[in-house]
DNA sequence: GGGAAAGCTTGAAACGTTTTAACAGCGTCG
DNA sequence: CGACGCTGTTAAAACGTTTCAAGCTTTCCC
């Protein structure tokens, strides 16, 4: 039979009997707040460190702050998020805010509702949306609760600070360079989109949208040919097949990001074709495992670090304070590799 | 000027009145607690549903329950992790818990502390930890104050339950199915433990352990070759280059995971060696990626869903007050794929 | 030396929930 | 018919922190 919580927790109180103060004194040295002396300060913090004293959220939600962060992301898995997370966490080090983390149950709209209500509820100080599903009114109603900061969306809201990537920049990056290649059945895997309202500023349906534009402005509207699938392996490796089972099949494709464009290399190979000999595959998000000798995958390259870094930064601006909405976006690049080369020579 | 919070949040004393009873009975109502009549439940659901009220978790935090398990992982990059946690999301879908999440900075002892320090300030009603670096010592401590499962560590303890994978089963298997093939001269990739204190049942740890006994076993106690790096990209990049200096060198490699594997395939390919005709590789974890047709990794199966489900049910019936520890472990199954094949011809 | 201002310190209220103890109402049993 | 036990309900205390308003010194100026 195991005793849970036998010793009660040190408080504030406690810490106030053993420096001989009030507990007002003793938060207020905790918040560095206006009002304590030099000598009492020392005194608390003595009596702090003596008695191993660590505040305790759900108390402090009550009335002030919680020092913590909620991070809103659409799944775990996507390993540009991992970047973007560790451009977070660098900002976070060192000042005493905590990133928690909730999933939004990737294209599942009412899953991601929950999960931001989740964090509402747990009072956090501010939340960090990656890529989020939700309306823009509904984000601007949750940011007139807390500050809120959106990555990934390109939309103009004066409520809430945007950090995005200039998914047209890089989209027309990688669609001319395959055109400059020779490439002109270009084919696209994009991802379904849940919402039924306005189309939202995501970064897949402006990727879309730039790929039909640039195909467009080259004179092949004709060839625009887009797969419908998901940002996954399996997703890739299915609008893979789709896309080839049409007839002239295309020569290249612009996978929408690097997942997908893993799931398309493995199709591409059960399939007998080479790359970039038969079919060119070009990624977004420039992954680790992108630039990997063997994969060798043309890629875009936004910078998750210093996105993480940025929204977190604007975020802590919001909670001391700031009310202008700001907006701050990452000039992509492309990295071309090996996946990429000529067009064949054309047979049909 | 965003007004911040301008309408106060309803509380259980706006239902309370609105349903014409006492804050106790609502409550009650709440937490499906003892001592409410059907009729007085369906009116105060009904002003709840009005209200649109949500309580307010913070303040739920001082008496009672949160409703909220906190999970603590090394890193999000991890894709098996990924697995863990849809096991988790799935067995809590339902339930009015919330998974929150929290990194605690891969091999950053000190890091991982403070997010689990992170994790008892919020309060949450339990633990999951996975691959924890933390001294068993100290988990006990945390699990004195609140139910703490831990994932992925071997080690016996009467205070927190245990889900594990059988690494030394999986590993037997691997190291095994190289040794039919018929290779001698097989290298590991393994990773640093930063804890100084008595080593840690962590995976890497038992694999390696595992390796050696399973080589000894066979007469090849010689050939025992193990990189410490990391199980990532990149420290399997590392890690290959540095069993590649061997004279003579390896025919075949155990990287430990998928992840290390993957870097291991990129440093052979750079090399100029053709997988598995002049080396098989094998990694861990059976990874979406390793299915993958033009990777086609031989790995080893765990059922991450399985162990995450598994962990956050045993988290679940702790929180509802079971005492008693329980240890659960998932037999691993080997997937050999193409990476791996008969041994080369020696020529040393 | 008197009074105001400034600086430091404090008790008590507030936050939103759960929990404890008590209280009516009502039937039952001795 | 009074004591008793059940049921449904309630008022009030408790949780650990921040904040408010007020109290107490000390300092400074005339």
């Amino acid at each position: 039979m195991a005793e849970r919580g036998p010793r009660r927790r040190v408080t504030i109180a406690d810490v106030a009997r053993h420096a001989q103060v009030s507990t007002t004194a003793v938060s207020k040295v905790l918040r560095n707040a206006y009002g304590a002396s030099p000598a009492m300060r020392d005194r608390v913090k003595a009596a702090i460190e003596e008695l191993g004293y660590r505040p305790h959220a759900a108390a402090r939600a009550m009335r002030g702050r919680t020092f913590t962060i909620g991070v809103l992301l659409p799944h775990i898995r996507n390993p540009f998020f991992a970047d973007v997370l560790d451009g977070v966490n660098e900002q976070l080090a060192g000042t005493s805010y905590q990133a928690i983390l909730v999933q939004g149950g990737g294209t599942d709209l009412a899953a991601e509702s929950r999960a931001i209500e989740a964090l509402i509820d747990r009072q956090v100080d501010g939340i960090l949306m990656i890529a989020p599903l939700t309306a823009k009114s509904r984000l601007e109603e949750v940011s007139a609760e807390m500050p809120l900061i959106v990555l990934g969306r390109h939309e103009r809201s004066s409520a809430y600070d945007a950090v995005f990537d200039d998914d047209d920049a890089g989209t027309e990056l990688v669609v001319r360079h395959l055109i400059e290649l020779g490439h002109r059945r270009i084919g696209h895997i994009s991802q379904r989109c849940p919402g039924r309202g306005r189309p939202l500023a995501l970064p897949h349906l402006t990727r879309a949208e730039t790929y039909r534009r640039v195909m467009d402005e080259h004179g092949l509207a004709a060839e625009i040919a887009i797969a419908v699938t998901s940002w996954t392996e399996e997703g890739g490796y299915d609008g893979t097949r789709e896309l080839l089972a049409r007839s002239p099949r295309p020569t290249a494709i612009f996978a929408g990001d690097d997942q997908a464009a893993f799931g398309a290399l493995a199709a591409l190979h059960e399939a007998g074709l080479s790359v970039p000999g038969d079919m060119s595959v070009a990624g977004y998000d420039n992954t680790k495992l992108a630039a990997m000798a063997n994969i060798s995958l043309t890629s875009v390259d936004q910078d998750g670090v210093l996105m993480g870094r940025t929204a977190a930064r604007l975020l802590l601006e919001r909670v001391e304070g700031r009310a202008a909405a700001m907006r701050f976006s990452v000039t992509p690049t492309l990295v071309p590799r090996r996946s990429t080369g000529p067009a064949p020579a054309d047979q049909g």
